[in-house]
DNA sequence: GATGAATGAGGGTTCATTCAT
DNA sequence: TATGAATGAACCCTCATTCAT
């Protein structure tokens, strides 16, 4: 008669959302590694210390576990960024300070993970698309383009290139993700000097520093 | 002994690449619309009007058939890219040429969709993106870094970063892939705009045209 | 923290093994009917009432299912015959005892359907053998051999053949199983009177009795 | 345009003869290494060098193929068996007649092989079963019988249990076909050794020789 | 007659989801 | 609330059989 120790009581709001995050948290690591299709909920709830079903009590099916991840961890970011353009440094510096944001909070951190997997199975998820495209990049684009087009017209920018497509500015950082995730292991590639190389083609070598 | 000549079976050699290329065919258009995990079979062979045993007759395995996607479709393209950094044209209409090539041959045809599963299934398929490492960006990439190597020591580039990076010259390309296929409902991205915004940023305004 | 035991899942160990049971009880059925490659797991799901997918449950795959079911209803007989050699009455009593058992526990038992299920598939599955050979026969023949090679030079026994090929000995069983496998429908054999004629051939006529 | 030299005009009584002969040898090979189940017509084709539809040809299907391989090789060895049991030897020399002819011509030969597919998947052929026993068995057993009946009769045999059960003379030999089959790996059968055994233990030590 | 490409029914296996405990 | 055994739909792949050439 196998038995097993198992908390008891009512579970406090504390413990839900701790058992909530933990599952969340086994979930990327399978959904980063296999993607959505070849991912099961076995080894998320084995990952999780949880009994399968028990993800049922949290999501309601796989599909909204998987948009649950990517809501959860793509959101804490999008105001930081999104800020940037308000302040009044040079646009050099905006954009140095988002390559670096992107660098250190997003691609050194799991985001990356969640940012991959909006990249890669995005499409086949029509409502994960538009809730990133109104959250995220909804409030990081029009900022950005409100303050490349003034810097645009003030001659800041000698083109308004930037300004017309700010998705520019993060092009080659959504490649360092992709490139790596496919060939990191013949030739990796690094973001830091990457973004940096990318800054100076746009705005010229730095000054000095 | 009489012998004489005969055809083999029912099908000549140019019906078995004519099927061969229609299995191809509705392969791409189910792998692009679901993704590799979530493709059926079956509807690859509905679509391309044969039985399903008979994919096997040309393919090993979905897998083998999704490869050979791939490879068939990725190599054609490759040695008029590879081709062009190799002229004697200044960098930025070797640049130009190579963009103008990315619209016209790759997005706006059915290769971009192979592209994309590239960019979105290949982490899942090591052999795969080996391949592709191998036969396309280690084809392109060594003397397009040469050229722009040589052009920043001649001065012909402000910066040695786009010879350390060659990657940023197609960043905005595969950006353009992913975002119209997450947010063209939303806001389709005019790629060959997009591509003449990013030359600018690197290269400046062209002087006239 | 309070803890408290609680049962894992809807069944019980006990459940366990009775489904285990049914599910090697209803594969013995198929098995036997059709052998191993013409039984269909959907049969044997719906002859133990379960469905099909929880076979996977109780047994990696067909094979292994159709090995647990030749490890499990081999091996309880085994030990018993292969103690009657040791035991100190005459060889022809302990041939006779042995041929009892046969008759009574596997013969007249459904351990008579693994036991032609072994003679009929077990040349296809040589892990099967393999185990089949170190299990029964290793254990029933060494001690039989040994009784038999002291009777044969004592002169319990005119001749040395059944110490050198103790096979013979069942060889007759054996021939029952099958030949009523194949034609008890034109001639059923009676296996006692059988064996009971067969031990005359080898032992002579019974004094008495 | 792939072509192959084919043989043409009209094939003799003898070349289909030929051809009819080298598909059921194919077959024997196949049938006997996998069952018959397991047996892929696709492999009897190519082990016969004739294309796969060819045996449809000369068989109308897959069992047809595997009754006629039964046929076939059953009968040759069958009349000369039946007839030893009419000679007028001794018992004893008829059964060492019986037991050297399994060894020559049956146990020696490819015959082996079709007597152990006949034991291990005849249950699944009734029709097959049928003919056997009719064929084989019924011509082969009742001569036999009649002479045993009279040699226990006359005291030339001291039981009448062979008389009563004649399979019993053949045991050994069906034994040693599986037993090889099962477990030659481990201890292979010397077959002519365990009739010369099962014989002595029969009807006692040979006298000379 | 001979070929072998094509067919498609069939079955083993997986895994998201359910639900009795 | 948590569990995990049970379910059964879904899908890949095989292979006996057919038939146009």
């Amino acid at each position: 008669m196998p038995v097993k120790l198992v908390r008891q009581g009512r579970a406090s709001a504390r413990d839900r959302n701790a058992r909530r995050a933990a599952i969340l948290d086994a979930a990327l690591d399978e959904f980063a590694a296999h993607g959505f299709a070849a991912t099961r909920l076995d080894d998320v709830a084995r990952r999780a210390d949880i009994a399968k079903g028990t993800i049922y009590l949290y999501f309601r099916d796989k599909e909204a576990l998987f948009h649950a991840l990517v809501r959860t961890l793509a959101s804490p970011i999008i105001a930081r960024i999104a800020a940037l353009p308000e302040s009044d440094m040079p646009v050099r510096q905006i954009a140095q300070a988002i390559a670096q944001t992107f660098v250190r909070d997003i691609f050194l951190t799991r985001r990356k993970e969640v940012l991959r997997l909006i990249l890669t199975e995005g499409q086949r998820f029509p409502h994960l698309a538009g809730f990133y495209y109104r959250e995220v990049i909804g409030r990081v684009l029009p900022p950005l383009r409100k303050r490349l087009r003034r810097a645009a017209e003030t001659g800041e920018l000698a083109s308004d290139g930037l300004a017309r497509f700010p998705q520019l500015l993060v092009a080659p950082a959504l490649l360092a993700i992709l490139w790596n995730g496919l060939f990191e292991r013949f030739a990796p590639l690094d973001v830091e000097a990457l973004m940096q190389a990318h800054l100076e083609s746009l705005f010229g070598k730095e000054p000095r520093r």
